[in-house]
DNA sequence: CATGCGGGCG
DNA sequence: TTCACACCGTCTC
DNA sequence: GACGGTGTGTCTCGCCCGCATGGG
């Protein structure tokens, strides 16, 4: 199966387009059932034109935006433009022109041009040709003057025709149900074939796929669509109409959904109006939205049913993070309506110090060159050590070929590392490599497979931070216990405990290591960093907090 | 004319 | 374009 | 001390070219 998708060598010049007929082909193989009428048209036409024609589709399918000036369309491998656009012109894939709103005419043309074809505007508007081209635009728009065809921005003719794209719609709903995201493109194929990206070569089965019906495709468009409005900058009221409040089952979908909301009361919460925040967050399942209904009912001086909701949270928090909120929230809530104090369990105490250093730019750097000693190096890792250890030694775990985990060659990770049963699917090969940790032979497996695998796209290993050295020094020191600590902390919860790690590892003279977070001036403790600390504590791991204050000049 | 930026490209 | 982190201003106890 | 908002760097390569800009 993988061998289908496979990318076209770049000796040949339509490379490009053998891609491009690999991922239609495979569409229509492996999605044919999602493509409605129109769709399928497409598909079946593109295989039914000429190669010159064809080509230059994709050419301008894999090229940014859908408008095209004609003498910027220029490639060898296809030869003259004009005929190819005919082509495609008559089976109604591209069209002259359209019309033109101002700032796609600025963005075809250049400057230069413009001076000449808009001449007589310019100088309406009592510009010259010295003034700079942001300029022009704002001014000229001022009225916003309505879109219309080229000729009617340049009667005269100055500019080179301009062609329109029409069938990006459906060439980005290709690209979706073949990736599964719209934020991989094209390019995948060929820097894959370049060597620059590698990936973890998976078995892929016929029934892996991300979308399981049209209606899962349809409600992730539309809510990409409603998220790029909102980005844009349109009113959380406008997007919230038509944010669409469906339920397809289908997990990704429905984190999309959840996420919007999320950042829609959010939105609402800064305007202040915190009604419609708080009842959005009520059917908003993403991470922290509770925490947040619970802030907002606090705001709003709704201490009783803060205060209930709270107690419900408690009983049965969603996460860590959540727990660590209610332990702030319910004393200051309790103070409110006058009831007594709660029992609130201290966290565990972290070593701090402080150390005063000549002033630098980069705390963390100034902290670990002040450390580091010939026989107790000290390392900047942050979050990328131990992550790293972990995805070497679990690195058949996180590629196993489970069904429906991998649908295409281009992935860096399974499409489910942050759904919740991620570690129960694969407990025989996560029970394999914390079995290795018990019998204290993780250590040859782990090196190995960071020489196999340097370089190839992991979640979890970032190669440019985990050098040989580091690495053999850190498998040296760390006890498997604390590695098999850190592992499990990860695998409850991956997407929030994959960061706040500390920024320094110190490998001490007399054979241990420490963890360091350095806090500068003015920076504090994060959240996920305290319950890493809190966590290392309770533990037995090495780790401290240093403050640095910057010496007086 | 030097410089910086961004798109196109393999 | 997302995310993790740093930085800064505010409010409150 | 708690909280929220904002800014920043780094995401995916390295090279080339066209273009805009501003100073000489
Ligand atoms: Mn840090
Ligand atoms: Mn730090």
């Amino acid at each position: 199966m993988d061998s289908i998708a496979a990318p076209a060598t770049l000796d040949d010049p339509l490379y490009y387009l053998r891609n491009f007929e690999t991922v239609l082909r495979w569409v229509s193989e492996c999605h044919g059932d999602l493509l409605d009428a129109a769709e399928r048209a497409f598909v079946d036409g593109v295989a039914a034109l000429p190669v010159a024609p064809r080509a230059l589709l994709t050419r301008m399918v894999m090229r940014s935006g859908e408008l095209f000036r004609a003498d910027k369309l220029r490639y060898p491998e296809i030869g003259p433009a004009t005929p190819a656009l005919t082509a495609l012109e008559a089976v109604g894939w591209v069209r002259r022109d359209g019309d033109l709103a101002l700032e796609e005419l600025f963005r075809l043309y250049t400057k230069a041009e413009l001076g000449c074809a808009l001449a007589a505007r310019l100088a309406a508007a009592g510009l010259d040709r010295h003034g700079r081209k942001a300029d022009w635009l704002a001014a000229l728009g001022e009225p916003a003057p309505a879109p219309r065809p080229l000729s009617g921005w340049d009667p005269d003719g100055h500019l080179p025709a301009a062609w329109r794209l029409t069938v990006m719609p459906v060439c980005e709903r290709l690209r979706l149900m073949f990736f599964g995201n719209l934020h991989q493109d094209w390019r995948e194929f060929v820097l894959t074939e370049l060597g620059t990206f590698r990936y973890e070569p998976v078995a892929l089965d016929a029934a892996s796929r991300p979308y399981r019906s049209r209606a899962d495709l349809d409600a992730w468009l539309d809510l990409h669509a409603c998220r790029e409005r909102f980005e844009a900058g349109e009113p959380a009221d406008a997007v919230a109409a038509d944010l669409p409040d469906g339920d397809t089952g289908n997990p990704w979908v429905e984190e999309r959904r959840h996420k919007l909301r999320y950042k829609l009361a959010r939105q609402w919460e800064r305007e202040d109006q915190l009604e419609r925040a708080e009842a959005l967050y009520a059917q908003c399942q993403y991470p922290d939205a509770r925490a947040r209904r619970l802030r907002v009912l606090e705001r709003r001086g709704e201490y009783r049913a803060a205060l209930t909701l709270a107690e419900q949270a408690a009983a049965a928090p969603e996460s860590e993070q959540e727990r660590q909120q209610l332990a702030r929230l319910r004393p200051r809530l309790h103070r409110k309506l006058g009831l007594p104090k709660p029992v609130v369990a201290p966290p565990p105490t972290t070593e701090a110090w402080t150390l005063t250093l000549p002033a630098s730019g980069f705390v963390e750097g100034a902290v670990a060159a002040h450390l580091s000693r010939d026989d107790g190096p000290v390392f900047y890792v942050e979050n990328t050590l131990l992550t790293g250890l972990f995805g070497l030694l679990c690195w058949d775990a996180v590629f196993a070929p489970l069904p429906g985990a991998f649908f295409h060659p281009f992935q860096s990770a399974p499409a489910d590392l942050y759904q919740p049963g991620f570690r129960h699917r694969r407990r025989r090969w996560f029970d394999d490599a914390f079995a290795a940790l018990a019998d204290d032979r993780h250590r040859g497996p782990i090196l190995d497979t960071w020489r196999r695998k340097f370089g190839t796209a992991s979640p979890f290993v970032h190669w440019g931070a985990l050098s040989e050295p580091l690495l053999t020094l850190a498998l040296e020191r760390l006890p498997a216990a604390h590695l098999a600590a850190y592992g499990e902390r990860l695998l409850g919860d991956i997407k929030a405990n994959r960061a706040g790690l500390p920024d320094l590892i110190q490998f001490t003279p007399d054979g241990g290591y420490r963890l360091i977070e350095v806090k500068g001036p003015g920076d504090r403790l994060q959240d996920n960093q305290r319950r890493w600390l809190a966590f290392f504590a309770e533990q037995g791991i090495p780790a401290a907090v240093c403050k640095v204050e910057w010496a007086g000049p």
